[in-house]
DNA sequence: CTGAAAGCGCTAACAA
DNA sequence: TTGTTAGCGCTTTCAG
């Protein structure tokens, strides 16, 4: 390895002023920054970070904990976050929780001890208390959930509109018996969107508690028993909303696999939209959120709180809305299939 | 931040007894190990890498190089090789390159600097000599693409049979006029797989070029655009293979855009298993890979490598096989709309 | 404008 | 079994 001895060696002076030319100081003569430049490209020098970081700097790693990369919704942030942070000179880390608290805690002492320039985050449910103390020791952001120990940095969607609209939608076509699958309220996503839920329904109506079905995150299969549970009903749903983009895709692969006719027996609408959404049945009706470009603005907010040595524990908040977007998998529900309950009474009807 | 020289005052030991403790040196009493272990936790302390990376050690950091981390197929590799290198205690870091060799150079003299242990690729078609340069001195493999100049280190799939299995299944269904829709050839794996496709067609059957499309490889859109071509031939093929996920998503989108009825007016045989493919239509029949089992190859065997310090250049290669999944995309030709050329011969039927 | 020297936190050779 | 010391490559005072 080439360092900057062997180059101050080869040009007879010291170290430090290789050290400063290449830093671009101004105290060195433009001749004497040519002359090292060329030398250190000529001999393949590659600055040690190592070296660097030992110095106090920080390095150009920037941590992004996360679920499960799989997870569409995610790769497209770490997409969008490489992006900018890569234009910002850093590098992203992927570190995947698995939603796991103790495995989360795990990472951010690596990044921690690897010296991270900051971190991004989707945090566990509850994080653990070492994982707080940490995140406050570095510049970090929450992205999508949130958790208040965390602090006030947080880029995220309308949760409870994003389903609320979903839901209100179902409500508008005169659905009454709809079934909700999400996230369990444990996470902040989990309960805003439920919370979307309950706000969508008409006043009064009385929600039978198996008709939501609140799952654990992670695994599309959950969403699918959800579903089979769902259908199994003594008076099944007339519609389904998804909470989740993992659930979303458990319920039609179920619906898929049992052959449920969308929209004639079933209403549909989906969270997030994950290529072949569009193409599923009919067309997914779905709430779109804007990941690609919340991710990419807090990338760019973090570069900048980074470079420019904001402030970082300034509370900071975005929320970007979900819009809907209708395709064929809802539908007015038919009189027929609507049995009606006893009294039918004025719905509220709300615009998302 | 905690040193380990805090923690020996707190002792009143030295900072070596404490590093040695920490490191589980056999010469220290457990006595000690375990006094230094507790305060050490009490104290919240993290070892600073990079310190220890200043003493030669590498980072426990391992350079993931790839196009597209959206593409559902490299998630999953990401996601596999994480859990992986997590287990061995190393940590991923996300790089993509958007197939461009120099933002591929970019990162790899980045990782390099960052002192990674190693690096696992996807390189792009031609990478540049700077990189198969600085690559030569860390342990790295490449995964599913493959460079010579890259060595000899690599996990991929048989792509020429993907293919050759996909388009001899059309084959045997009768279909003569099969469209191919896959990457440029300047790329190993498009390469690989074209071939595969002019494999299993009968001898002496003379393909139209206008049935075959290389598109470049990144975007759905370019493989939308290759299908509206197939379709609006003067004679479009009765059956259509995609040579990559990206195409296939491709191909899916355009033909629910334009309603085409498949399997009846068209055959369609997919590469890869994406989510929303076994919905998609009459469930689209496809080349099946094993991603997620051939990262973790990849992974285990990077692990090993880099701890038991194997000789790092010794060929290994590893070749998984794909496994057709028919579903309902697919069906024997009409003998209508199989418009039969001259003397119909007889077909070599061969089993991929 | 340039040089000398100290020190970041850790490890390892050498001493005790 | 533990302590002392030197040094990894770089930045950064402090002196020229």
């Amino acid at each position: 390895m080439v360092t900057i001895k062997d180059i101050a060696a080869r040009l007879k002076v010291s170290p430090s002023t290789v050290g400063r030319a290449l830093a671009d100081d101004s105290r060195i003569s433009e001749a004497t920054k040519q002359r090292v430049t060329e030398v250190a490209n000529e001999m393949g020098y590659v600055a040690n970070l190592a070296a660097r970081m030992m110095r106090g700097v920080s390095s150009n790693l920037v941590g992004f904990v996360l679920p499960d990369i799989r997870n569409g919704f995610y790769s497209t942030v770490a997409h969008a976050l490489s992006k900018c942070l890569q234009r910002g000179g850093f590098q992203l880390t992927l570190s995947e929780t698995d939603d796991d608290r103790l495995v989360e805690l795990h990472h951010i002492r690596e990044l921690t001890s690897a010296n991270v320039a900051g971190i991004i985050i989707v945090p566990t449910a509850k994080p653990h208390p070492d994982s707080v103390k940490l995140l406050k020791m570095l510049p970090h952001i929450q992205l999508l959930r949130r958790h208040a120990s965390l602090g006030e940095q947080w880029f995220g969607i309308d949760d409870t509109q994003a389903i609320y609209a979903a839901t209100s939608h179902l409500v508008q076509l005169g659905h009454h018996r709809i079934g909700y699958i999400g996230a369990t309220d444990e996470l902040p996503t989990g309960s805003a969107r439920l919370k979307g839920f309950h706000q969508a329904l008409p006043r009064g109506e009385n929600v039978n508690p198996a008709l939501v079905q609140l799952v654990a995150p992670g695994s599309i299969d959950i969403g699918r028993e959800a579903t089979r549970r769902l259908l199994s009903l003594p008076t099944p749903p007339t519609a389904i909303v998804a909470g989740s983009v993992q659930t979303t895709q458990g319920v039609l692969e179920e619906l898929t696999a049992q052959g449920v006719r969308v929209p004639d027996d079933l209403s549909v609408v989906g969270f997030g939209d994950e290529i072949g959404f569009r193409w599923w049945g009919p067309g997914l009706t779905t709430v779109g959120l804007p990941v690609y470009d919340l991710a990419t603005a807090c990338g760019l907010w973090f570069v900048h709180q980074i470079k420019d040595n904001a402030v970082t524990s300034a509370p900071y908040t975005s929320i970007s809305p979900a819009t809907l977007i209708v395709r064929g998998s809802t539908k007015q529900l038919a009189p027929a299939s609507g049995r009606r309950i006893a009294s039918p009474r004025r719905r509220t009807v709300v615009s998302g």
